[in-house]
DNA sequence: TGGCATGGCCATAAGAGAAG
DNA sequence: CTTCTCTTATGGCCATGCCA
């Protein structure tokens, strides 16, 4: 069904690929079993479903049958979630025409990405593919021979083909030195389908804003959990979603970031966690959280501790925790024991 | 001066699938 | 069934800077 999708003749030329065929540090793609589970049993009634922290968008696209609000402070993954979720209608033989066009091009010249990328996360040919591939999109959305969901579709489709062959350990807070540099940039055609109803919503801002204006029956939560920032580890795919073509410095070759940075990263987190879950209008919140608060290193420990979570929810609901055992990735360096990952469900008080 | 934040660097485990 | 091979997944560590 998904898969005839892509049209008679170019399914034979382009492959395809789906939301969760990205890495993503803290992807839930895993455990949407776990959550999902969670909320069929312990949730009634649920029609519209808010993941205010998306990322990938992966728990959002576990509720196919719910109207779904997405939210993310990056660009990047906002243009995933307009091209994941969004209602507007597309041309699916357009978007498979243009990546066999992008996949056939070969001599692209110099550009933004050559200039600075060029024997970093990429070798040169493949910068100078993907310069030419993201400028074309803006040249041909700004034509009128794109609309807004094809736009994203295809700067999707780039970003996710640009993971697969970064010579970086999943994200770009540096890239690999002296490691071979696997194989051409080849992009897919997005199967974004599963979920566009036309209620659906995504935004790209401070999800403490955001809460004031939006209500949905069950609100997922899932904030950075360490002192990691996002627009750190994936800088480099938010500067091409953005092309806004800034000057870039240091090693890892990021751009400036003041102003991307989230509080639930910082000491500040459970403030405005606090913040946060007071301007929630919702019959259930759900937070997934881990159980890191002080057994790694300072750098990756959680920054809310659990009395902070349970005190600041049970201001607004009845709580109840769920727990799964997780084990971390690792490169063989440490040894977290019994890592768990955590659903904490609060019915609220005032949900209705 | 200590706590907190950040820049920059670094690699293997585990599972799935193929092969025998 | 066993073994091999490939793919995929995701933080930890250290040094330094910032600031009350």
């Amino acid at each position: 069904m998904e898969g005839s999708a892509v049209g008679v003749s170019e399914a034979k030329v382009c492959k395809t690929f789906q939301i969760n065929n990205r890495r993503y540090l803290g992807n839930k793609y895993k455990l949407l079993p776990f959550i999902t589970g969670v909320v069929e049993k312990e949730c009634a009634g649920i029609e519209t479903v808010a993941d205010i922290f998306a990322g990938t968008g992966a728990v959002a696209s576990a509720f196919p049958d719910k109207a779904v609000i997405t939210n993310d402070l990056m660009y990047s993954n906002y243009i995933c979630h307009c091209a994941w979720f969004g209602a507007q209608a597309y041309d699916q033989k357009k978007i498979a025409d243009f990546v066999a066009r992008y996949n056939a091009k070969t001599r692209c010249g110099e550009n933004y990405m050559t200039r600075n990328f060029a024997g970093t996360y990429f070798n040169k040919r493949n910068c100078a593919k993907i310069g030419y591939i993201r400028e074309d999109i803006e040249r041909s959305y700004k034509k009128g021979e794109l609309n807004e969901r094809e736009r994203a579709l295809l700067i999707t489709s780039l970003l996710y083909a640009m993971d697969k062959i970064a010579a970086t350990c999943g994200h770009y807070d540096a890239y690999r030195k002296g490691a071979a540099y696997e194989g051409a940039l080849e992009l897919a055609v997005p199967l974004a389908r599963a979920n566009n109803r036309p209620g659906n919503r995504c935004f790209n801002e401070d999800a403490n804003e955001l809460v004031k204006r939006i209500r949905a029956d069950l609100v997922y939560i899932d904030p950075p959990y360490n002192s990691r920032q996002y627009c750190d580890a994936y800088h480099l795919l938010e500067n091409v979603a953005r092309w806004e073509k800034p000057e870039v410095f240091g090693v890892a070759k990021k751009m400036d970031r003041s102003g991307m940075k989230s509080r639930y990263c910082t000491a500040g987190a459970a403030e405005a966690f606090e913040a946060l879950v007071g301007d929630i209008r919702a019959r259930y919140i759900l937070l997934s959280y881990n159980n890191m608060a002080e057994k790694g290193n300072s750098r990756s420990n959680a920054k809310i501790s659990d009395e902070d979570i349970l005190r600041i929810l049970r201001q607004k609901g009845v709580v109840k925790v769920f727990s799964e055992s997780y084990k971390p990735f690792t490169t063989g360096r440490s040894d977290i024991e019994e890592n768990a990952e955590r659903l904490f469900l609060c019915t609220c008080y005032d949900g209705a």
